[in-house]
Order: C-alpha cells, then structure tokens, then sequence
DNA sequence: GCTGGATACGTCCATATCGTTCAATGGTAG
DNA sequence: CTACCATTGAACGATATGGACGTATCCAGC
C-alpha cells in the first residue's frame, strides 16, 4: 500500500481520468464532492487541506483528489456530520447488495425496504436537487421501488408490514417535498382524488406533488372520494385540471359513464379530466375525446403543459372574438 | 406573543454550504442567523452554548453550528420569542380572524374549514413552539376541529371535500412534525396501526408524532393492517409499546380476542398493548389487566411516560449490558 | 485525437465568528 | 440607598468561512 502524504506534490501518478484506481480498488472524491457531501464550501475544504488536516493526493495537473477512508477518517476525527451521505455512496443497505454500485431506484428500494425514513427523504431530495424532473423521479423510481415492495407481500407475512411501513415513509416525504417546493402558482388550479371505492392514497399524493411542481395550485382531495363531492368542488373553484386516479376498482361499468359524464361537464367550464392509476385500461375509456388518460405521471404532467399551453392560446383568440 | 408564522419554503439565505437557491437540504444556522432570528445578541447565545442550553456542533475552525431542529427544541424550551421567523426558515403568518379574538382551536377550525395548509401549518407549529406539548394541541385544537369538520359531512354536500382537504393538509403538517421533532430516541421502540378494518389513517399517525416528541421511536404502519402481521413485526422489533387505534369496527368480537391473546403475548416479550379511538368502548376490553386503554392521546402520553419508568426500575435489578 | 463544458486551481477579500474582557442593566437583600 | 450577583450586549484582535476572480485541468463525447 503506497503511503499517501498531503500538500507536498505526490510523484506523478495518472489518477485523474478515472475515478476508481482499479489497482487498489480504492475510490477517489473531488473536493467539491466531499465538499457538498459535508456541507462546507469548497474553499474551506482547501484550507483544511493545505493545512494538513486534510490528506489529499495530487493529480499531475494538480487537482485534489481524496481516498474513501481518509474522507472516512476526516469526518470522523474532526467531527463534522455528513449532510449529504449518498454522495461518498454510503448508503449501504446490506440486504443483498455485496458492495456493488446501486443505481438511485435501487437504493430506494432498500431505504425503504430497511424503513430509513432519513435515507428515502435524502435519496429523493437530491435527486430533485440535482434537477431530475419529480415526475421521473416518481415513475422511474418511487413507484417500482413500491411496486417491488408490494411483491413481498406475497411471499412472507413480515411483507405486509414493510409495505405499510414504506407506504408511511413515502406520504411523509411526499409531504415534506409538497412543503418545501416553491410555491408559485402561475398555471391555474388543478384538482384530485381516488375515484370512488378506491382507497390508495399514495398516487393521488404523488400526482398533487409533481402538479405543484409544475406550477399548479394542485389541492389533494385523497383517496375514496364520491364523485358528485369533486364535481360540486369543480363548479367552485373551476380548475384547469381535474384527476382521477384509479388503483382499485370495483363497479367499472357505472364509473366509466359517470366519468364520461364527467368528463363533459368539467369541459363545459374550461377544465380537463385526466385519469390514471393501475386500473385505467379496466375502465376502456381511451376512446373517449373528453377523457384524458396519463398512463403515468410524466405523461399527466405532459397533458397539464399541453393544457395550459392550449389555455393561453384559447384565452387569446377569445380576448378578440369568439367564434365557434 | 406577537409571534405568528408558518413555514416558508424560501430559507434563510448563506446558511452553510447552500448553493442552489432555495435550499432544500437548511442543515446548519449560524449564531448570527439564530441570533438575529430570536433577537438575542450573539453574546448571549455563545454563552448559552457553552453552558450547555443550546447543542452546537463546530466546524474544523472552531465555529458553532446549530442544526434547525435543535434550534426549535431550545426555542420551545427556553421560552424565547421568535422575532424573525424568516430566518430560520419560517414566514410571518396571521390568519385573518376580523378582530374577534378565536382559540387556537377556533382557528385551527377555520383554518382547516378554508384549506389554508400554510395558515394550518403555521398554527400548530406556533401552539408547539410556545411550549404547549403536542398531545395537548392534538387532544384540544386538531382533534375537536376534525370532529367538527366531519360534522359538516351530514348537511352539504361540499362537506365531503371539506373534510378530505382538511384530513390532506393534517397529514401533511403531521409529516412536517414528525420531521421537524428532535431525533432523539431515548426512550425504545414503539410501534402502531390502525386495527385491522380501519381505514382512518390519521389516529395513529397522530400518536406516532406524539410517541416520537416523547422519546420513542415511533413506527407508524398506518390503516388497515393485519393482527398477525403486527405480532410478526414486534417478534423482529419487540416494542416497548404498542398502540392500535380503533376508528372503525366490524367484528367486534373476533377483534376482541385477538386483542386479548395479542396483549398477552406482548407482555410475555416485555411489551405493553395500548389501544385507543373512538370505536373503543365497544370492544368492552377496559375489564382486561393486559389491554391499556388510552381514551385520549393526552392518555397514552402517560401511559408510555408510565411504562419506561417501570421498565427503568425493572432494569435496574437485571443490570443487563448497558449502552454508551 | 480534439474539443467544449464543467470543475478545480491559487489567490484575494468581505464578512462572520472565535475567545475574551468589560461596562451597563436589573433584581434582591440588608 | 447601597452592596452584591447574575445576565446581557458591545468591543477587541485574531482567525475562519465562503464566494469571487482569471487561469488551468479534467473528462466525456465525438
């Protein structure tokens, strides 16, 4: 094991190109990395360096480069706590995974397979810091990290309860990132729930969040919600957009006309219905003109840009004149 | 008492690292920002720090940091009033009550009735940060307008929706809670449901953030859960405490029995079941030694306040391995 | 291999915080 | 009223922090 010293200029040694030295297995981090990882700014990070409190290896342009444990030994030994831990990658959820690199769905599955409340909210919150769409990181992530927990049910009783616990953890970050987004609401407001007879509350939660997101003043009415109730809310308030999500259904046949129904009145006052949820196909509604069907959520947020888009245009010609 | 603020997703500028503009990740305040924001020179706040009032961690050089949650619990505990909620994160924030002078839980009411989650959110956290335990604003403000609210259910239509939103936005300011509440757990495990049947979600989400201000580490499995998934959980985890809340009742009999059996075998594993809710009265089970009944949350408050200091003296014979 | 955008380099500076001392304030007991 | 004690906020020089600057390096994509 080569002996690694800081400040003083190590002999030239390619590392710079790659991230991992393949020969020692070790990996290296970049001050900004480790910076943000701890919170401190770079600059700090540097002083800290060139004061040898830090021991860092050169590249042969000269860039900082740190080893795993001694970034390790740093946090340890100077006390500072690590705000952003996915970013040395130590999440390690050791259910299965032996040390290999985790993509962001999988180590959701094991945060909130292992019930780490911090670790999901951290996971989500980056990723959405780091600038991924909610909406992708809902569908590409968090509803297979579910869905992949929800198979567990069948195998073994304690699955039931990982599922009812990685359900609680969800809500309560859904919450948290519903707060914490800006709340400026430029698109109008939009409206939702379960259809009636179904109880998920989870992608009625999931399509409020990414709506907000999208600039949408987006009210969650939950799950299980009678259908006259959201209709006399809609003549209130007249929101751009109204959904519906379906993730259990029942009497399809008697929801599919009072949704088509629906789906008309709402158009008689300048909204849209879009609907989704499992059991959408169920319900055969892809036919229909009025109905539109967002097959998940990246799709409904599509629907609500094309929407508000349309608006604009449809709100200008009938500033002038209003035709048929 | 002129302090009345809800949360601002727009967080005090230059705390830490924060690169993006509106930081999401608000980890550490500096002793300016806490400073100015309760309106105490920093003097006098380095000196409390070194007495030991307020937790600061320090930077490599020697600067105090405090984290948010840290800085609530000495806002709540010293007494201090807040004189710039904006920078801690909090916006100014005053319901319009046209003069009359309302409770909180007459606001709470209105608030909740009107869909303001800003105004709702605001509310509660103020009630938590002058001291008033959470139990308390649960048993007192947030229950009495839930009720209140559900009232509205029998003679319009327009209730329903009233209700859903109010019963959205009180899960959502539970989450903000249960997130802002401090991290330490003292006190062991603690974990709850819904009965199985159950559906009502926000009973025992309401315990689990007053179990979590208390010391426990609350686990909430949320609505609806199976018996024996419950016992197959507190095998793995065994509970100090268990709560299930009853909102909804079909069998009552069946339930009834396998509460009885449940709370045996809990006590055999050093574990105490309390139950609560408003269907509870039904199940006839206040005759029982090993079933707690908790009429209120205020209640089993005490109850678990009870248990840990049995299970102290209980230990303290055993001397079984202690924890650094 | 070349190239462009992202990132890090070294350096400088404004501001914040450090630990400490000291004067002002206010309550209390005699 | 005075003497005493506790608390507070302001001041001090020294140090820490984070951001800004122009230049140099890194590295992914072609």
């Amino acid at each position: 094991m080569r002996t690694k010293f800081a400040i003083s200029q190590l002999p030239a040694r390619q590392i710079g190109n790659v991230q991992y030295d393949h020969s020692m297995e070790n990996k290296y981090y970049t001050p900004k990395t480790l910076g943000d990882a701890i919170g401190v700014s770079q600059s700090s990070l540097k002083r800290w360096a060139d004061r040898g409190l830090l021991n860092v290896e050169r590249t042969v342009g000269g860039h900082r480069r740190i080893v795993l444990e001694e970034a390790l030994r740093f946090i340890r030994e100077s006390g500072v706590s690590i705000v952003k831990p996915d970013l040395l990658g130590l999440e390690d959820y050791d259910i299965d995974t032996e040390g290999q690199d985790l993509d962001s769905a999988d180590k959701l599955y094991y945060a909130l397979h292992a019930g780490d409340e911090t670790g999901v909210r951290g996971l989500v919150l980056n990723q959405y810091l780091e600038g991924r769409p909610l909406h992708e990181i809902f569908d590409q992530d968090l509803q297979p990290a579910m869905t992949r927990i929800g198979l567990l049910w069948h195998d073994d009783i304690s699955g039931i309860t990982i599922e009812h616990r990685a359900h609680d953890i969800c809500m309560q970050v859904l919450a948290d990132l519903r707060f914490r987004l800006p709340k400026v609401f430029t698109k109008g407001m939009a409206i939702g729930c379960s259809a009636p007879g179904d109880s998920y509350s989870m992608p009625t939660a999931l399509v409020a969040t990414a709506l907000r997101a999208e600039g949408f003043e987006a009210v969650n009415l939950g799950p299980n919600l009678p259908l006259d109730a959201l209709m006399d809310e809609c003549k209130k308030v007249k929101p751009v957009l109204v959904w519906i999500s379906i993730s259990h259904l029942k009497k399809a046949h008697i929801l599919r006309n009072d949704l088509r129904d629906f789906a008309r009145f709402l158009r008689d006052q300048q909204g849209a219905l879009v609907i989704g949820g499992s059991q959408v196909s169920r319900l055969r509604l892809d036919k229909d003109p009025f109905v539109l069907i967002g097959k998940n959520i990246h799709e409904l947020v599509s629907i609500s840009r094309g929407l508000v888009a349309e608006r604009m245009t449809g709100e200008k010609t009938q500033e002038t004149k209003s035709e048929e």
